[in-house]
DNA sequence: GAATCAATATGACATTTGTCATCTTTTCCA
DNA sequence: TGGAAAAGATGACAAATGTCATATTGATTC
């Protein structure tokens, strides 16, 4: 098994490296100090995985991972930490990273590394609670993307409460008819079909 | 490292502890065929991982776990299943197994069996994709408890999936009518007036 | 066989909805 | 200050929606 290591620090580097190396299956293929160098160092040496350190000075691990997964969506990255930070995590995950590992235990690597190397996902205890709560408001869809303004996406929000034209108009003091209008431009916009629809893409992506 | 190991398989048993014992690290301590093992088995051997089967003739994984725990909160439970069952997986996560893996390929499961050793958290990638939906609903609305019968909770599904009356009819093998009418009485059980406020209600009462 | 119930269908109707072309008003900035 | 842009309004129209009263059908029960 082939592992490109990321590590701001030096020393962490060479430490893990001689870690990683005890075991006959594992070969370090390339040492980076920078989440710049993540992208180039996986395409020359395209490793088995990758792993990480996820605060560094420099570009950090997440936005590594997310220079990465363009060119390579499949990727097997895991993540190393010296603490739990939830900001992280949930980038990690939506990244589609494959393990986030406290580095208390340099004991745990080893395991956690060919473990993910095999398919698998792996992620300390301490990371696993705290899953639910951060997955609660997951992939949450940039309206402003689409071009959708302030005022059309608080006619998204009351329709999304069930409201009528009517009502959202009296609400916004707008007319019914303006609010059709505007319905209208979103609906084209994120190319749906009627009310409901939107209502329905409302909340599958919040 | 020692195990014990419970499916209700004798063949997958054999199999399993062959291959685990091939490697070096792990000893195979018991065998059972039966979720009332596990905790027998466990209290007599204390291993360091409990391989188990989730759907067993008798009692299942998940109830066997919910009685090892009750004894043993700190038991590393490893699920192993031949498929996804979503149910399973809640249940598994909140008994606080330490992993879920699917035994399509049986070189995943010593390197997951040792990363939960180490103490870490193992899923497979087709797990880890599902646990955001399973975590999202605590409360889910009973709608039978309205009188909602099967046909009409099939409807309000496909109306929470954005579908017109017309779409919804040639679904179902429904008359466009009839699936007004249906609609019609859901709205009023449910004191709703539109399709809309349907769809509404479905994804905040879910 | 008649009565009955549930499931499905129909037609008529009033509303609501979505689209579009065309205005009016406001804003803003060169 | 003049004139684009924007934000908002209007009216006309077709389609979809929700309601209701009334069939039709098939199975069940008596």
């Amino acid at each position: 098994m082939r592992i490109v290591l990321i590590d701001d620090d030096q020393l962490v580097c060479m430490s893990l490296k001689m870690i990683l190396e005890a075991d006959s299956d594992i070969t370090v293929a390339a040492i980076g100090n920078d989440g710049t160098e993540a992208l180039p160092l996986y395409k020359q040496h395209n490793p088995d995985v990758l792993l990480m350190d996820i605060r560094m000075k420099g570009m950090n691990g997440t936005d590594a991972l997310a220079e990465l997964v363009k060119e390579y969506p499949d990727a097997k990255v895991l993540f190393l930490t010296t603490f739990v930070d939830d900001e992280y995590i949930v980038k990690a995950l939506e990244l589609g990273a494959k393990g986030y590992i406290v580095k208390q235990n340099y004991e745990n690597i080893v395991p956690a590394l060919k473990a993910v190397h095999s398919g698998q996902n792996v992620y300390g205890t301490e990371v696993m609670e705290k899953i639910p709560d951060l997955m609660k408001n997951g992939d949450s869809f940039d309206y402003s993307a689409c071009d959708i303004s302030e005022k059309e996406y608080e006619i998204i929000t009351l329709v999304a409460d069930g409201l009528s034209n009517k009502e959202i108009a009296s609400n916004l003091y707008l007319s019914e008819g303006t609010v059709r209008n505007y319905l209208s431009s979103i609906l084209e916009k994120l190319e749906l079909r009627d009310r409901t629809q939107l209502a329905v893409f409302y909340y599958q992506h919040k």
